[in-house]
DNA sequence: TGTCCGATTGGT
DNA sequence: CCAATCGGACAG
């Protein structure tokens, strides 16, 4: 018989090195129930670490605490989405302590549950492009702005412990997107396991 | 209120 | 390579 997942604790959330997080949320299953009483799960391929005030690269930037931003200054284990381009969201995990504004974005999945479900989401595009990009996974999970704040340890979204991932599994490399980020352009603060089929690009 | 631009994607 | 598309941030 299956054991019974196990939903990820707040410890794992509240982790001082946002680093640490991003590498070991690799591996571990994103869960969102469906409207039917199925649900929707991929496991997390992909994730990019933003560390906050003195990352340019963040949303929270030399400290801004805006109406969006304040999310991020929550709790480890809330959920962070906004919305960027006129038409995609991003889901990102907040990490640290409170008024700590440390995320990480979680940009590819590999589809486990309610993969029918995900097909007709993303309009009959092939299962390698269902969720492999920020934006994609949002869609084919059904992700938008109502989660902003939702907490992990809650029911409407969470994670549930996968397989242990060994570092020698692991990649890094820059992040994608934030050619505007001066110095911080080149930090390997992108990671994702390797040779996996779901990684976005 | 006006302008600028983005943690992307999909089609040329 | 480039357009789509619109909310957030900030200047005025």
């Amino acid at each position: 018989m299956k054991p019974a997942a196990t939903k990820i604790r707040r410890d794992f959330y509240t982790r001082t090195n946002v680093l640490t997080v991003a590498r070991e949320l690799l591996g571990n299953l994103l869960v969102v129930p469906a409207t039917d009483g199925t649900r929707v799960s991929g496991i997390i391929v992909e994730t990019e670490a933003y560390r906050g005030p003195l990352d340019r690269a963040s949303h929270a930037y030399g400290g801004r605490r805006t109406k969006r931003t304040e999310t991020m200054y929550g709790l480890g284990g809330t959920v962070y989405i906004f919305f960027v381009y006129g038409m995609y969201y991003q889901f990102n995990v907040v990490t640290n302590v409170k008024d700590v504004p440390h995320a990480v974005l979680v940009r590819a999945l590999q589809p486990i549950d309610g993969i029918e479900l995900m097909r007709h989401r993303r309009h009959g595009q092939p299962d390698r492009n269902l969720t492999n990009g920020p934006g994609k996974l949002c869609i084919a999970m059904g992700i938008d702005r109502k989660l902003d704040r939702a907490d992990l340890l809650g029911t409407d979204v969470w994670l549930e412990a996968g397989e242990k991932i060994p570092p020698r599994k692991i990649v890094s490399g820059p992040r994608i997107g934030i050619d505007y980020a001066g110095e911080w352009v080149d930090k390997p603060w992108r990671f994702w396991i390797k040779d996996n089929p779901f990684v976005s690009r």
